[in-house]
DNA sequence: GGCGCGGATGAAAGAGTTCTCATTCGCCTT
DNA sequence: AAGGCGAATGAGAACTCTTTCATCCGCGCC
């Protein structure tokens, strides 16, 4: 089992990973300053690192930097906001080996996680969900159907990866803004609704139920 | 060698198509209107066709329904105009297997066209393209750099990928309008310019020379 | 059948991408 | 060294995608 290092001061969204990384078989620690970072990461103890940039005290730029300044070559993934790209693109120099703008999706950072842990054996890639006549290309973001080959904008191929992961299965309102917008959603947004409906226009109506009160279902 | 048949009633067009589809071991026929298509189809001669359903005369859409009501199952691809998009998604029912909006750059055109003719021996398929420390993920569209990893817009993807299939070798602006930005180019534009400033700074402005009055190089 | 609440829908604001244009930079020739 | 031409650059217009908001619809309870 691998153990990963979440440094994180944030306690909604470090939770949020952990929560998820555990669930899919990974061993989790958060530390919530770059201090108690770097103590844990100089014990050689971890596979691989998530790490905040913008922690208070020693920022996660300057753990980064003392990390690798010591030789430790552990995979290190940065947490970056969304408008300080450009600095995270020029600071990637001090050694991260990938990064995440927030707020994220969950299943773009276990992608990454998993892309750094196990660079070799690598499963061979699914690369098209189907449920009964509906299918989709996650290559090129397309999805079928019989009477259409259509093709997503990135909500909308999201969303409907997750539905085809589940299909079958109610997923509430707040399920699908977890997975699909992250976990810096407003309970109160209807943009699943939206999106439904985008999505329903694509690849025909009947092929996701209103569960009244419940959330949407696709297929079955 | 499989044969397709080009409906198509701008010569411009017609030839772009043909002579790509040719380069790549296709044998093709061009027609112009809708009449001369439904008869060539009709002979069931052909593996595959590309029609526009912006014809004169008999349109893409009438010949497309006639073709199905004899029950001739010929892969069709059809070719429509960006802003009548929706018309197609409505309209596909008619039975074209996959579609493409003008204008459209000529790979896409043929991975589709292999995609309809060999739904099953696909080739284990390329997933990233290399080119010494540089790399490009196909399925993420991310580049890779020693320094960092970074996202790319859609456009900077598309000529990205173009570099790295030529790497090496001297590109003109022409043939990088052509393949990434498709046949209805401007050719006073210096988009192309714009965008290797873009890519530059993304993956470090060395990567990519300059070469003075004949177009850009990568690597080598 | 009428009412209330959850869901559907259209429109429009905000953000990022794409593209053009005008200007500046700098290599190469003379 | 000066001039000309090709390339680099910054700014902003146009477009698409994303999101919010206000309003309309219709299911299910009374």
């Amino acid at each position: 089992m691998s153990k990963i290092l979440i440094v994180e001061d944030e306690d909604r969204i470090a939770a949020f990973i952990e929560k998820g990384l555990r669930a899919n078989g990974f061993g989790t620690t958060v530390v919530g300053d770059g201090d108690t970072a770097l103590d844990y990461l100089l014990t050689g103890d971890f596979d691989l690192v998530v790490l905040d940039l913008g922690l208070p005290g020693k920022d996660g730029f300057s753990v980064l930097r003392a990390v690798r300044s010591q030789h430790v070559t552990v995979p290190v993934i940065i947490l970056t906001a969304r408008d300080s790209v450009h600095d995270t693109v020029a600071g990637l120099e001090g050694g991260a080996d990938d990064y995440m703008t927030k707020p994220f999706r969950f299943e773009e950072l276990l992608a990454r996680v998993r892309l750094r842990l196990r660079p070799g054996d690598r499963a061979p890639e699914v690369t098209v969900l189907r449920d009964g006549d509906l299918s989709l290309d996650l290559r090129t973001r397309r999805a079928q159907v019989p009477e259409a080959v259509v093709d997503l904008t990135a909500r909308e191929f999201a969303m409907l990866e997750l539905f085809l992961r589940h299909a079958g299965q109610v997923l509430s309102r707040e399920q699908i803004l977890s997975h699909v917008w992250g976990y810096d959603f407003d309970p109160g947004s209807n943009v699943v609704d939206v999106y439904v409906r985008a999505l329903r226009r694509k690849i025909g109506a009947k092929r996701i139920r209103t569960v009244r009160g419940m959330g949407y279902r696709l297929g079955a």
